[in-house]
DNA sequence: TCACGAAATGTTTCCGCTAACATATGGAGG
DNA sequence: CCTCCATATGTTAGCGGAAACATTTCGTGA
């Protein structure tokens, strides 16, 4: 800095004015100034500048990589993808972190936050439990959880998708096609993900004047896990004549049951699936399914996290997205 | 570091030697800052550690997130968590970043280590050019490839897998079954790993005594992409009997296009892939594949960056992972 | 012509930490 | 008992910037 203030005849507080607030400058200045930097090939040093401003335009994305689940896989690396993209845009950086054996969720967000790494965190934790949501909120740490949390009304910036709504939609077209025989092939109990999805069916068949059998199954969200209840159930006495997966992959493994017992989707079984990452085009025929859009979570979620550390003091992060159903040809 | 300083009854010089290099200190001492910066939950800045030591503990991950290759997905999530996993345990840092429509890979790079927002640079670009690594090559940014470069001794650090052996042991498993018209499923023409699965098939078929018809068709790494060249090919007067893919969800789309043709897997048509993601699992029946164990190229390319960046003075990084062949029932 | 305030630039200090050097302490050997 | 050296600790001076304050310049209106 101080050979591009020297270069350019004036003082590095003015180099430093040039690259932050250019408006306070001469034009002629700064024309002086910026000739300088490209001739000198500057670049401020951003461990100095976050040091002397004390903000850090860092965010931290946390993902507990350990759970090798291959929804998962697809909605972490999209999130990922598209928080990176937003960071940059605003001159910020995304570091990854992901669970550590030796140190709690608490004090490793505590910590990171500390050392200056990060000016906030996105975390992505579906085992994080209120008590533990509740310890990190009354630290100074800025986060935002992917998700809702648990308790309802935690005072808590976060993002999801409605997935409640997206299970309602399903299971209303279900019941509109005339299907009175229903399953929901959910996620695991520990996610409350599965929740929502069953809390949303359920409601559906209230609301139907008609009686509606519903029948709950939970799985991981494997292929294995998925193929083997739906095996099971398909081969089962009553075996329902519309299935909502909680998944895209989990839908693959109806059609795969169904092929294997001869029967036809949509005639004699039809499938919708609450969610879909890239499975989606594999099935055949054509998924109907809920979109839900999760790219969207990581840009809201980036875009708050920012202005909290700016100081720019933006309203309370409540945001539970919309879905929209797509309808395929598995109904 | 100050109060914890005062409160141990030391300088803050000890505080700073009882986190970088306690065994200077006695053991006495070392206790006694212990307990202070127990106490005051002291935390280095990291900001200020980086400015005073002018060392950068944190390794950049680029991934060019725009191509929507459902492989590159799969391969990509799984990177950044091994080698973020990986610079956990040695207390660095994981970034992300993707491309800049208005700033071209070197500059980008440049920039990133100029700015000390790194010490060094994990570059997965497949349409880096050999001049454009070369002139990253004279610049003073530390960087490890994934994946070769396309020339062959440009002196760059690189970790890759052995496609060409892998593309190879799949092209002899089929020979050794009686296969003698192969076709090759292979990979987009820009990308370097087709080349190295075309010579490794070329290869394995040189060396059979009798002739051996090859026939190498380039498809994008999507299903779409995929299914309609193997719809052609199936429907065509020479269809192979034994087929090669560059990925195991383009072996889900020979599986479909043999299923709408009525041919039976492996009786009618061999499969074997040479890279096995995600997908695998769906496939039936259980699809032969080449295991080329991807996690660890992360894990030997963050190893070398950290290497590099504390200044141990590593040995050039010219690694080329073996792969190994795993006999399913699709063969 | 001159006072006055806004705009433009310079000076000082500190952000939190570590490298380099300076100093104190204690034990071995003569 | 003293020298000498290894070990343990303290002191000083930055690392590369930005905030806060001081100073200069310049146009404006009385």
């Amino acid at each position: 800095m101080n050979d591009v203030a020297r270069l350019a005849g004036v003082s590095s507080q003015t180099v430093s004015r040039a690259v932050n607030s250019p408006n306070l400058l001469s034009p002629a200045t700064l024309a002086k100034v910026r000739r300088a930097i490209d001739l000198l090939d500057y670049h401020p040093n951003v461990a100095a500048q976050s040091l002397a401003n004390r903000t850090v335009k860092m965010i931290g994305l946390f993902m507990p990589f350990t759970q090798e689940q291959v929804k998962s896989n697809m909605f972490f690396h999209s999130l990922s993808a598209t928080v990176c993209q937003r960071c940059a845009q605003h001159d910020f950086v995304l570091q990854l972190f992901t669970a550590n054996p030796d140190e709690s969720y608490v004090r490793l967000f505590k910590r990171l936050y500390r050392e200056k790494r990060v000016g906030g965190l996105l975390l992505t934790c579906p085992s994080m439990n209120t008590k533990e949501i509740g310890e990190l909120r009354s630290s100074a740490v800025p986060f935002v959880l992917i998700g809702r949390p648990a308790a309802p009304d935690l005072d808590v910036d976060y993002v999801d998708v409605d997935n409640a709504a997206g299970a309602h939609m399903a299971a209303q077209h279900l019941l509109n096609k005339g299907h009175r025989d229903i399953a929901l092939l959910n996620a695991p109990k520990f996610m409350t993900l599965s929740e929502d999805l069953r809390s949303g069916v359920q409601r559906a068949c209230q609301e139907q004047g008609e009686p509606v059998r519903f029948t709950e199954i939970h799985s991981e969200l494997t292929y294995k896990s998925g193929l083997e209840i739906m095996r099971r159930l398909i081969a089962s006495d009553n075996r329902p004549t519309g299935i909502i997966t909680a998944d895209d992959l989990l839908a693959l493994t109806v059609k795969r049951a169904a092929d294997e017992a001869r029967l036809r989707i949509p005639e004699d079984i039809a499938v919708i699936s609450t969610f879909a990452s890239g499975w989606y085009d594999v099935m055949e025929p054509e998924l109907t399914h809920v979109d839900t859009g999760f790219e969207r979570i990581g840009i809201v979620a980036a875009e708050h996290m920012m202005k909290v550390i700016l100081k720019k003091n933006p309203p309370p992060l409540r945001t539970v997205l919309d879905v929209k159903l797509t309808e395929g040809k598995s109904t």
